[in-house]
DNA sequence: ACCTGAACACCGTTCAAGT
DNA sequence: ACCTGAACACCGTTCAAGT
């Protein structure tokens, strides 16, 4: 452990001296992230990224199973992400206009999809998840549903939201954010740019009024 | 055109004794929307396909500009048959009964996308839709659309439906219908099959009052 | 313990040549 | 007009061997 250069992180391929690399496996994660941002999850090769930061491409099996794993790892970040972004723009709404927040929540869930395309797509998308590895992904909605369930908690107990399970209210509006962000981003819903955030609350706008009493 | 076996349909790779294929075009899509259903899209390749209709895996370049061109046939092949299932779930529902009608329709689109789930990943996915190509897929989701508009304006006319754009009141059920599908298939949402059907109505519920006059 | 060399069994795509 | 042979430039994955 202190053969190693003293600033082991700035070990790329340009200007690795060592055998042996700083820190392989975080490196890796940050390559993948950025060429799946760059080609997209299909474009993605493991030979690439092993390539782009200097290592043989057999290297990256040391650190991840398979290249599946790896793109696993980048997905699990991706939600970390997500979900802080939701809570930040929670926090920026005024705190007693719970439904306003909850839309609030919505457009940052939809201007992260449409920030990060291929990460989003691979985070939620089938690649990963179709059979039953990476069980840690399956749960990663968790952080998302908690940010809806803030506001709509909040709401409940100052009597604007209809009393019941705040966990199904979360997944009402979240699977409608889900869906519009999908639609949105392979151009099944064909909205400019600047139209995508009033769209949103257009379509909000009906389940907003079922969650609200009266 | 003459020279071709009486039986052109019958003629695959085991019992092929001409040159030319009898309908090679439709012999890939169909072999492809199979071996899709079977390995996934990720798992889908050219030369299987071609392979199991018994060609050179380069005839199919005669018929399909390249892989994603047949991915993209039968993809369409599937909203065709998608919108059709919604229709046939509307016209089993009572017909005053406009939110049965929805719910019917809903628990179609998401019947389909859990008995063809690679099928139906495909079709929705990004893979074929990222950059602009393939623009009838984009405008796939009209039939969907038309079959929830339906019941709405019937719904409307009836007065049991809030006045306004129907397209938007579809919209907002499909988004949620869609995110829904996607959250059960990638096992965010875990419910046993059993349930899939019922949990979707609750998560309609708060839609479905808010589209409800008074 | 971590990385490389070399190999294996595949791909998608192209293009000249066969029927 | 339609299909095949042969080739090209890649992949993901494995495993013995190097440091």
């Amino acid at each position: 452990m202190s053969r190693r250069p003293a600033t082991p992180a700035r070990a790329t391929h340009r200007g690795r001296t060592t055998y042996h690399h700083g820190d392989l496996p975080q490196a890796l994660r940050d390559a993948a992230t950025r060429l799946v941002a760059e080609h997209g999850a299909d474009g993605f090769t493991l030979r690439e990224a092993a390539r782009s930061v200097g290592v043989h491409h057999a290297a990256a099996y040391r650190h991840f199973a398979d290249k599946r794993a790896l793109l696993a790892a980048i997905a699990e970040e991706g939600y970390v992400t997500l979900a802080r972004r939701m809570q930040v723009a929670d926090a920026a709404a005024p705190v007693t206009d719970v439904l306003e927040r909850v839309r609030r929540i919505g457009a940052a869930y939809v201007a992260f999809a449409r920030k990060e395309p291929s990460l989003f797509a691979l985070m939620t998308g089938p690649r990963l998840n179709e059979d039953g590895r990476f069980p840690s992904l399956e749960a990663a909605l968790r952080g998302c549903v908690d940010a809806l369930e803030a506001p709509l908690r909040a709401g409940q107990a100052s009597g604007i939201v209809r009393k019941g399970a705040v966990g199904m209210q979360a997944m009402t509006i979240l699977t409608l954010l889900h869906g519009y962000a999908e639609f949105v981003l392979t151009r099944r819903i064909q909205v400019k740019p600047t139209r995508v955030a009033e769209l949103l609350a257009t379509l909000l706008e009906p389940a907003l009024r079922g969650l609200q009493r009266h």
